[in-house]
DNA sequence: TTTTTAGTTAGCCATCTGGCTAACATTCAT
DNA sequence: ATGAATGTTAGCCAGATGGCTAACTAAAAA
């Protein structure tokens, strides 16, 4: 599925520092290389993971490949995570509710003889 | 890193299921082992996984072991992708922007001739 | 036309992952 | 006190992951 290699791509501290840096725009391979101590082909790796995550798109002119944010990627794991969120949300609104009727109904019996 | 972990842990269908039932409430090991054919030693992988990474909580009472969503885990990685949302559109709207910016200009050069 | 730049390919390696079975431990019901 | 239910531990396995070096290709610069 599309979302194990979103989240799987995410879940490597130098390809969020990659997505990141394209989040300011595009940039090159080499470029993206700059920060990190790794070897190019080490890197190329984390890109390739990248692209067929479809986080990242590529595109090669002379020797130079520019790659860039596709965000519709992150917009999709997004999607997910906010349908959970009204999920556990909304469980947790009818749980609040059914507190507040057991609390009026605890109120209405004050005054009768415990049922104990 | 706590990312890592977290969407380390959401890059595999069967957690990203086990969490989608928790959304709505609890469940025993057993329970969140039925809609699946693995075998349980393999679910209980997916639980440590899903434990370490802070999604989920467990305790045992009994010979019943209690699952339960950590929501703030979620809520970390919806904060990371709001950052970089902020980011990114930031950057659009400084291209926008600057779009316009040549479009006025174009148009009160509508009058002058030609620089070329 | 040589040299430099910018990537790429191939292949090695240690470790992690996601599945399995078999055997054990503990608690609850009979 | 047995037996069934519910996990848990240990250990095996194939394949993926994340790093490396060395050698290669293609484009640009000198």
């Amino acid at each position: 599925m599309q979302l194990d290699n979103v989240f799987g791509a995410l879940s490597d501290a130098t390809r969020r520092a990659i997505v990141m840096r394209l989040c300011e725009g595009e940039a090159s391979v080499g470029e993206l290389a700059k920060p990190f101590e790794m070897a190019l082909p080490s890197l190329m790796k984390h890109i390739r993971i990248l692209e067929s995550s479809g986080l990242v798109a590529s595109e090669k002119t002379g020797r130079v490949r520019m790659c860039s944010l596709q965000t519709e990627a992150l917009a999709t794991i997004e999607a997910w995570l906010a349908a959970q969120r009204e999920i556990w949300e909304q469980r947790l609104d009818r749980l609040e509710m059914y507190v507040e009727k057991l609390k009026k109904e605890e109120k209405s019996n004050a005054h009768k003889p415990k049922s104990k």
